[in-house]
Formats: structure tokens, sequence, C-alpha cells
DNA sequence: CCTCTGCATTGATCTGCGTCAATGCCTGAG
DNA sequence: CTCAGGCATTGACGCAGATCAATGCAGAGG
């Protein structure tokens, strides 16, 4: 809640600065920036930079409310923002938002109310387009459409991939496969940091603080270590007979133009 | 398994004669029977038909395997289909699908791998256009990947209801919560039937039909008695002051084309 | 008619994971 | 330095819901 400028935690790397080197300071800047609206023409991207603003977020502090009527389409353009299912005073983590995305774009294009709060986590940066001119944008012009297609196609298969995540795996496994997959994106033998705290990763995951904690130690049994924020590989073979990663859950689930190729120009 | 002309189980109606009482038997009337693609010029409709075929599939056969990578973009214009996370020998329900709507639009935009299976619940009819063709249409068309876009939009909104519903209320509160639902939706007092299976509505809340069946008697309680297929509505008010319905969890997530209103033309 | 098959119900039991609570550690503030 | 607050770890416990199993029931088919 405080909004002092220590957006990451203690000890960790901001999230934010880690996935994304560059911050933009301008709305143009900003969309320049997001690499699935770069088929997109300048002219509709300078109209929509227009009609936004650029915004820092400290973390904790709220983007959006559930229930409330979008009145902007916002970019995350840096840092994390978490989003919640929220009922009476408790809150249900759905989904982790990482740059560049847009939050929740089904309720923005169906004039409908956010289904789920946004909060930030670690500061976040967010452009705010202004709903109807997004609207008429994405109404007016093909390219832009496509582009936000992709992206909410994309986020569909990524709710799914949690969804099978953790309807089919225990939290055991889910932790395990998790791990592995961290260390696969790295040199062999050496240790990897685990990318932001452990609370967090436990919320993603979607258990809590304490199953996570001991299903590390579970996991150890298996051949991977986890040392306060370093994971060591110990024993791979081990690991990997017993967390079998599944690229239909596991696999990034990125945004690749591919529909954008088909566009005649 | 078999193909006879049974597609409705035992006892219930067909979903499918249910939610559309007209099934088409071209793939062009297929095409102009959907309310979402009315805004899309006949044209490229004549075009998508023009390679597209119209199928009948039976109870329990399968319209598509999980990391298959899709061939056509499917329609189901009846019926009903539902889409379950495989791994291994073990099946998760995602979702169910009632016509009419897209099988898993994103894995064909995408050009990627279907992350679930779809199996026939009741006798299903489905409209296959080609893949390719499909994503040269949204390319090429404005106004359908308008209507896509809505779609696919919808239909996450749709996932992430079910996503709350699972993770914000207990068996027994979904259950009541769906009879509650079911009520409401009749002239008050009037027993209701129920709209398939209980097994089905079961795996629709997330839960076993042992569980379910015990949520009845526990809901039973709460002033809504189930008998066989019939619901009462003993003590409305009790029963709502149990079971508080939440429009951004039991809203209907419908297809309003109010995007397209934007369209210039 | 009887039999077979699939669904529903009910009981008994098991268990994964959440909850609660106590402790230790680290960091930042005073 | 000491203290306070947040995170992580660990243990004890409880519970919602899954699993296993037995029974009843209805429709289909011989």
């Amino acid at each position: 809640m405080e909004a002092d400028a220590h957006f990451a935690p203690a000890g960790l790397p901001d999230v934010a600065t880690q996935a994304e080197g560059f911050q933009p300071s301008t709305p143009r800047e900003a969309l320049a920036m997001t690499p699935w609206l770069s088929s997109v023409p300048h002219d509709v991207l300078d109209r929509l930079a227009s009609l936004a603003v650029l915004h820092r977020l400290p973390a904790g502090s709220i983007v959006f409310e559930q229930a409330e009527t979008p009145a902007f389409a916002q970019f995350l353009t840096g840092g994390s923002v978490e989003l919640l299912g929220i009922r009476g005073r408790e809150e249900a983590f759905v989904e982790l938002v990482r740059p560049v995305d847009l939050l929740l774009p089904a309720a923005v294009l169906n004039r409908q109310p956010y289904l789920l709060r946004a909060r930030v986590l670690s500061g976040a940066q967010v452009l705010m387009v202004q709903a109807e001119a997004f609207r008429d944008a994405v109404a007016t012009d093909h390219a832009l459409c496509l582009a936000v297609l992709a992206c909410q196609a994309t986020q569909f298969r990524r709710q799914i991939k949690l969804a099978k995540n953790v309807r089919l795996r225990s939290a055991e496994e889910r932790v395990g496969c998790y791990l592995l997959r961290l260390t696969e994106s790295s040199p062999s033998g050496a240790p990897v940091r685990l990318p932001m705290e452990k609370r967090l990763i436990a919320s993603e995951l979607g258990m809590t603080r304490e199953t996570f904690s001991r299903s590390l130690a579970a996991v150890a049994r298996h051949g991977i270590r986890v040392e306060g924020e370093l994971v060591t590989l110990d024993r791979p073979d081990a690991a990997r007979a017993r967390f079998t990663l599944d690229p239909l859950i596991d696999g990034a689930e990125t945004l690749n133009p591919l529909l954008a190729k088909g566009v005649r120009e």
C-alpha cells in the first residue's frame, strides 16, 4: 500500500525490469514497443495514443475493481498484475499478467463489467486508452482487430492451461514441473533463481504458501533442491522421471502473430 | 457409441432440440442461422460454406483429440460437446459447449494444437470449415474478424466464471445456485425439469456424481427439493438467503454483437 | 416375461490440502 | 543496537470432497 519507489520485493529482482528492460515514457512509445501491434498502421496507433495516458501504479494498488464497467482499455507495459475473483471478503487468485498484455480485454470489447479485480503485484506501468476509442479503433481497423483477436485467443489458451494444471496434477507435481521448467531454460547444472517470491509462485500454482513449502521438501526427494531463492537440479533424470513436462500444460503460451501473416497488404 | 437416431439420453429431452429447434441441412444454412454472424457479408459466408461440410456425430464420438493440430474450424450447430483435459488415462471436464458456438477457435486461429479433447455428449451437428480457409476469411473480412473476436471474448468470460464458481463456492453452494438459477427462469412455484442428466450437471459444476447427489439432499434442507428430474422451489426466501446468485458468476454469458454496432457501413 | 446395462442414491472410508499456530530469519526503521 | 513486520518453514489438526462399494431402479432388448 505504501507508494514509495521500492517496487521490487525485498531480496528478489523486480519482475518488471526482468521481463522488459525498457520502460516507455509516452503513450505512443508504449504502443510502439508492443510486438503484437507491429502490423497495425501508424496512424491508428497515433490516434489511440492521443487518447491515452500512461500511469505508474505502486504495488498493492487496484487497477480496476470487480463488477466495474471498463472505462479504459488497459495495456500492462511494465511490472505485473494479479487478477482475483472476489466474493465478500475472500479473494481467489485467477491469473498473473505480465507485460505486454491487455488486462481483461473481453470486458472492454463486450461492454460488460469486469469479472475480476486487478491488483498491482510489483510496481506496474499501465497504458490507459479510453474504452470507446479503443472499441472504435478495433471496429474500424482490421489489423488492430486481428491483433486483439490473437491476444484474446492467447489469453484463453493460457487460462485453459492453468485449469488443466490445477485439475490434472497434484500440488507436488505442479511444484515439480514448475521448477523443472525453470531449470530447463538455463545451462545445465547451474543453479537458477526463482523469478519471484515463493508466496506468489504458490498463488500462481493454485495453492497456499504452506503447501508450497511442504512440496519443496517433497520435491527435493526427487532431485530438485531449493535453498532460499536458488534452485538446483541435483538429479535431472530422477526429476524428469517423476515430473513429466507436458507442452500442452507447461508450454509458454506465446503470442505469435501468425494470423497477421495472412493479411494481404 | 451406437450410431442410431437416439441422441437423447433416456428420460431427458435432447439438449440440442431444446436449445435449437432448427437443424440446418446445408453448410450455408448453418452459417445463416448463426446469430453472431449476421453482420458478415453474404459472399464471405458463401465462400466459407463452399469449403465446409456438415456432419452429424453420435454421442460419445470424438470431434477432435487433444494435441491434434486443427484441420478445421468447427461450428457446433446442434447437440452438445464436452471439452476434456486429458492426462494419460485421466480426463478432467473443462467446459460444456452448446450451439451455436465455435469449438476452441483459439487453437485454429493461432495455428496451435488443441489443448483439450472434444467429445459429443448428446448427438451433435458440426459444421467443419477448412482451417486455412477460415483463417484467410478472418484475415480478409473485418466483419467476420469482429464476430470471431466477440465469440472468443465471450468464451473467455465463460471460462473465468467457471473458475470463480469452483474456487469461490463449496459444492453445496454450486448446486444450490445452479438450481436456484434454473427455477428463476420459469413461473414461480411451478416445478422445473433438469436440462440434462445429473451426471452431466455434476461435471459442469466440477464435482463427482456422488457429491452432487449428497448436495441435493443438503440443498433440500434449504427449500429446494429435487425429485427425479423435477426441481421444486419449496421455500424461495430460505433458498435465496442461503444461496446468493451473483451475476458475475451465474449470469449467462451471452454473445451480444455490440461491437458490430461500431462498424460504420 | 426376465435379464442386462447405466444412472442415481447412500454409506463407509480415505486423503490432499487448507487452516491454525509457533518459531526463526531477514530487513528496514528508529 | 534493538525492535517490529513480513516471509518462510514446520507441526498438528480438521474437513470437504474423492473414492470404493453395495443397492435400487428404469428402460431396452431378447
